[in-house]
DNA sequence: CGCAAAACTTTCCGCGCGGAAAGTTTTTAT
DNA sequence: ATAAAAACTTTCCGCGCGGAAAGTTTTGCG
């Protein structure tokens, strides 16, 4: 590699004897020019160290290859398990992924969404913290740049929305749940910060409604988004007073599952299917730990592969299209049940 | 908020009744300008909808305002809790933390660097990934761009490198385990992708011949980041066999543990400190889920904090002195041990 | 009140690229 | 071989800001 540094795309067309717009064009698209020009250039890249710059391109590019990647907590693995999966596939497409964390608050959320703002991107995926969400401002920010919602729906905010079925899920769960033994009862947070919490609990009522047994909803204190103490404390409390009325919980979300199993372990619970246990346990979402529990956790298992490519299409298609779609769209996915030792 | 549409500072200055070099001021330090030009430049903010153009900015000063931070798998909730602190620290000192996760991979490792030389950071916090990083190319990367390593060294790269004294924290836990029961056989991955794992061993090595103990060594087999099901199927393997040469069982890491605890489970064996237990875990890097293994799960907790705030320190300080420290600094912060109930 | 320092205005340049128009060369197809 | 199409070159403009110099106004202080 020559040492000689070039400074811009001027001087690097100069060394590698192609105009200025032709090597332009190449960057923006390298099929764009002939193979001899194209080959002219890369070997030009060998020798010489050079890259257009990122700041120069993206003031005078009608839009930028950015796309920005919004999700509620990175510190909850479910949302790093999607937000690598739809990294890549953003990658695929030819833009750059930003990633920003909301790190559980709203004012990080808006925040987020603000230097997104300067940053101009082509499109934002969003996953929102859901019912403390600044609706309005979201809306507001949706209407300016292309969005597409996942995870959590906000009624009517975003081109689209694409989740899982937590009614058809829950449905499901509870269904195996009182075949397989006693009716469970619903184990949730009294405070939710996620939006689909109250889908799974409504889901959960109308479930047991529709099986003929009476609904019971355990709610648990606490707030913010160290579910696995929540669930541990509570756990530990209804264990403590004997008041769980039923063997069987049904967990709003694995993270709370795991609390409540520890909680179960160090009460001398024995938890699963056999007749020597004395308390069945199920979650929702197959958190990527829920294989590793004690024991290992009966789950609803979200279908993250086809919310991330969903989601991913349809922004790169408002991208393309340069219009919204016509009409809102949401999809939801079906989830998994996945039997494990734990119920 | 008036509907006109501010396009520039020029037009944000004229409304502002400011000229616009005074404006730009403003943003870059709102505090270096009179108290009554910044109440009109603020009032006109209230009243019309303008952010100075990001790409702008960067293109033209000589330094962009942000700062890189590079870890090698943000599905690892230990670099989720890091990222977090150090995100907060970096905002806190008026800069924009860039988040890009190696997603356990070389490549992708080098790709974050590349991206990262398209943006020019001011500077860069890099967990490498370790044994596997493409070494040389980033000394050549730390060469051009202030860096500075944290959780994972490598030996001369970078103005500076903070992590947890593998050295002392394994020593010390070692002799708990020691004093407390059996002498720990050591547990670890046979192709280990992080750094500190050799570092780990070998601080076992050294504990158990100054306890003299003989040192046993215990290698899963298995690659990639899937440290847990390594460790299950690794524990299922030596339980079935009885092959363990120690009631005590010392992993190199917490999810390694955390599988092991989970193979243990499955195989019937009581995990413990008690006359009723036939096997003790000990794990290192307190995870955030190592409070609800079942045993809660004894380990050591790297001091997250101290490594956070002095990694963004001194980026901030190279950053602003502008030249590289006189010396390579590296600088070891102790953790400390967390006594639950596994061991 | 007077003076120096601080803050501001005016004016100009430059950053490094995208985009577009008009003209030239090369490729492709008939 | 020839015409049309594709690819390229030349030339120009503009993006929205930072930076700097020179001149003007305001502020703070004795």
């Amino acid at each position: 590699m020559s040492n000689s540094k070039i400074r811009n795309m001027e001087e690097f067309a100069a060394v590698s004897g192609i105009s200025r717009p032709t090597v332009s064009k190449y960057f923006n698209d390298p099929d764009s020019v002939r193979k001899s020009t194209r080959s002219k250039i890369e070997a030009a890249l060998e020798e010489y160290d050079y890259r257009p710059n990122f700041y120069a391109i993206n003031q005078n590019r009608r839009q930028t290859k950015t796309i920005g990647l919004v999700v509620p907590n990175l510190a909850d693995p479910f949302f790093a398990a999607i937000t690598r999966i739809m990294e890549g596939l953003i990658v695929e497409a030819g833009f750059n992924p930003l990633l920003l964390s909301s790190h559980g608050g709203p004012e990080q959320e808006l925040a987020n969404l603000e230097s997104l703002r300067a940053i101009k991107p082509a499109g934002v995926l969003l996953a929102p913290l859901g019912r403390v969400s600044a609706i309005e401002q979201i809306a507001a920010f949706a209407e300016q740049i292309p969005t597409v919602l996942f995870d959590a729906n906000l009624e009517g905010v975003g081109a689209a929305f694409f989740g899982s079925d937590n009614q058809r899920s829950i449905g499901q769960i509870v269904e195996y749940l009182c075949r397989s033994g006693e009716p469970p009862v619903f184990f949730e947070m009294k405070h939710p910060v996620n939006a689909n919490a109250y889908r799974r609990q409504s889901a959960y009522v109308e479930a047991m409604e529709r099986l003929s047994h009476d609904p019971i909803i355990l709610q648990a204190d606490g707030v913010g988004w160290d579910f696995e103490k929540i669930g541990y404390d509570e756990g530990r409390r209804v264990i403590a007073q004997q008041s769980l009325q039923s063997n069987t919980v049904l967990c709003s979300n694995d993270r709370l599952a795991i609390g409540l199993l520890a909680a179960a372990y160090e009460s001398g619970l024995q938890v699963g299917l056999g007749d020597k246990s004395s308390l069945r346990v199920a979650g929702h979402d197959d958190h990527p730990f829920a294989r590793y529990t004690c024991p290992s956790l009966t789950t609803m298992s979200q279908d993250y592969e086809a919310i991330c490519r969903h989601s991913v299409q349809t922004i790169l298609e408002l991208i393309d299209h340069g219009e919204p779609l016509s009409q809102r769209q949401e999809t939801l996915f079906s989830a998994q049940l996945v039997m494990r030792n734990s119920a």
